[in-house]
DNA sequence: AAAACTTTGTGATATAATGCTCATGTAATA
DNA sequence: TATTACATGAGCATTATATCACAAAGTTTT
């Protein structure tokens, strides 16, 4: 029976968590997988487990668990991973951009990385071994339309966000990831998710006066 | 009037962008801020930010609004902000926890990276300039100790996990901020904050099917 | 084939986060 | 000094999310 509700973010992000220890289970041999096993060991509660996987569909069966072959179909297929998706980096030229071109672990995910842009005229022409050369954030809107770029990621500073914020947004990108220290909002077209960096440090510290001035910890 | 309410986590997340933000200020000689100015600037309900600040204390003034050096200063003890923190990258020999270390812009904030520590002999005593060699993970107990380190930040691929999950709980560190694909607990003595890039695409990318299909996106 | 287990899917319940509303305090103005 | 306008802080309402608990469905055992 499908009960149409809109599944909260924090249960897509679950599934994501869902499928990588499954895909992690390849080799075991292991058919077959129940909701106590995966809550257990991704720390949650089988209800929840259940429940995330029910928005989607009767993926179980009753006394048995879920079958890990189907399960994994059914996550790739929720998550949209079977097409390799196009990514764009926006602030190539700095250590993150930079960092996160050259990281090889989003292609095995079936992220591809195939351009990456700068404001910065002395980075711009600079080659990047297996992508190509950072090209100016002039034809950002030319080449997401050419190349079929779904997902930017946005790691530029503070001080360029005035001047790339609308850019990014009209250039026809449906998502992107957010490393900018600064909270861009999801529109009708466009799916933002942020993260700061700097803002989770800061909590931490918050945390660590805490415990300084005998607090427990306890949360997560 | 004093109400002991232990604040949501996402109430500590805002209030490092309350501090941004007015930091951000400093130049425009703007002396006090109503909570409608910080909603509307960092989209955001003007009666949360309220509920926020109120959780530490009455900071405001009735009629009036925030005084934006008491409320600085606020936010900057409640964060724990005084002091510089210091910080720790394991997992320093790869692309990402070069990125980090490199990045500047953590020492504005008062985070200072003052260690770096590998499990590849090969990459252990390359000089990093500003901060130092990278040591072997095996003398983290030691340094942590040593150097007063208090935050770790994981930037180690998910085959190193097992091996170092322990070392780092361990050590004597009181938070972690992990980037490795796995979801780290936060215990009684040790606070962990997770970031997991694959999953924030994946569930970018689970945002496009659905719009793929027709739905709108609305979120965030 | 009945009884005893196991595990799903879901309604009911609990918990938490967010947003609304207004009494109360403050400042500015007449 | 009275009036008006404004903004906080807090209680209450609403919404969102997570957990509990159990009937229904499937499996294994006797």
């Amino acid at each position: 029976m499908a009960k149409k509700l809109v599944p909260p973010q924090a249960t897509i992000r679950r599934l994501s968590i869902y499928l990588r220890y499954i895909n992690g289970l390849d080799g075991d041999g292991v058919k077959v997988i129940s909701s106590h096993d995966l809550a257990r060991r991704l720390a949650l509660n089988p209800a929840q487990v259940r429940k995330d996987l029910a928005y989607f569909g009767e993926f179980g069966k009753r006394g048995v668990g879920y079958s890990v072959k189907k399960l994994r179909e059914h996550l790739v297929k929720i998550l949209g991973l079977q097409t390799m998706r196009k990514v764009a980096i926006v602030g190539a030229g700095g250590r993150l951009g930079t960092a996160l071109a050259l990281y090889t672990g989003f292609e095995k995910r079936n992220f591809k990385v195939c351009a990456l842009f700068d404001k910065d005229p002395t980075v711009i022409g600079n080659d990047v071994e297996g992508i190509g050369k950072i090209m100016s954030i002039d034809t950002l809107p030319g080449m997401v339309k050419e190349k079929g770029i779904e997902i930017l990621v946005l790691t530029i500073p503070a001080s360029a966000i005035k001047e790339i914020y609308d850019l990014v947004m009209l250039s026809g990108v449906k998502a992107v990831l957010n490393f900018a220290p600064f909270k861009m909002l999801s529109t009708e077209s466009v799916a933002v998710h942020n993260v700061d960096l700097t803002t989770e440090l800061e909590s931490l510290s918050y945390h660590l006066s805490l415990s300084e001035s005998g607090f427990p910890i306890l949360e997560e």
